[in-house]
DNA sequence: CCTCCAAACTGTCACGTGATGGTTTTATTA
DNA sequence: TAATAAAACCATCACGTGACAGTTTGGAGG
């Protein structure tokens, strides 16, 4: 179900489903165009986090406490998202290190040159 | 100065300030208590963002445009901060392989055990 | 002059809001 | 029935808002 449908089904608002979506609390799936779909899963997790909010938990502290073991059903998916994120993130900091000089940046990240020189092979290994 | 002080030269509110200080567009020193500290430069950087905001750009197109050369300065710490946030992503994944079975998340990433060990390697070099 | 305190200031969290620009569904009209 | 126009819905951007908690600072009293 699209966003609409699935925040009335929780009481909350659309606004409070597009929160949780972004810090990553949900995890719909996304038609072509971009629409969010919720489902049944994402329903009765919605309505634990609501839960977990009245015993005065943060969204953090929820998504931690939840990211520990929902994970079963579709972990291929989830963990290929992940490496998706994270090499768009490696490139950024590759890019970041071209822009400067390589050397100095490894003196004040306070890593050796062979670590810095490993990023980016591994960086090539996934691109 | 602080973000007040700042704000009202940049003629700007402070919530703009906070934002645009969020998504990284302005890079304020930072006292011992987390008091955001802003200078002349921060100054004449944000006059210019309300100057290319009225010419139709959005944020994160300005912050590319400007990120092309301001980060010698304080680019250490930029990468820094990337650095931690992909480790702790990193870590996650890692994770996440643990409690799957190697093997089968190898094949549905379509990555070879090799990249998948280097992936382990690297946690290592960094924790 | 030093101490203590309230007022002013600040950061973060968890959404709310209005504008803008697509998408989907429904109704209408040819 | 197919095309199209209108209405409803959705995503994202750029902040706004209120609550809560920690920080700084200008006095008041000792």
């Amino acid at each position: 179900m699209k966003i609409g449908e699935f925040a009335e089904l929780a009481g909350v608002s659309k606004r409070t489903v597009d929160h949780y979506t972004n810090i990553g609390l949900l995890e719909p799936e996304r038609s072509a165009s971009g629409y969010r779909f919720y489902g049944k899963a994402d329903l009765e997790k919605i309505l634990l986090i609501e839960q977990k909010k009245t015993e005065g938990l943060a969204l953090e502290e929820i998504k931690a406490e939840l990211g520990a073991t929902p994970l079963q059903t579709d972990s291929a998916e989830l963990i290929g998202k992940k490496m998706e994120t994270i090499q768009k993130e490696l490139d950024e900091v590759l890019h970041l290190l071209k822009k400067t000089d390589l050397d100095q940046a490894a003196i004040k990240l306070e890593i050796s040159h062979e670590k810095l020189a490993m990023l980016q092979s591994i960086l090539h290994l996934f691109s």
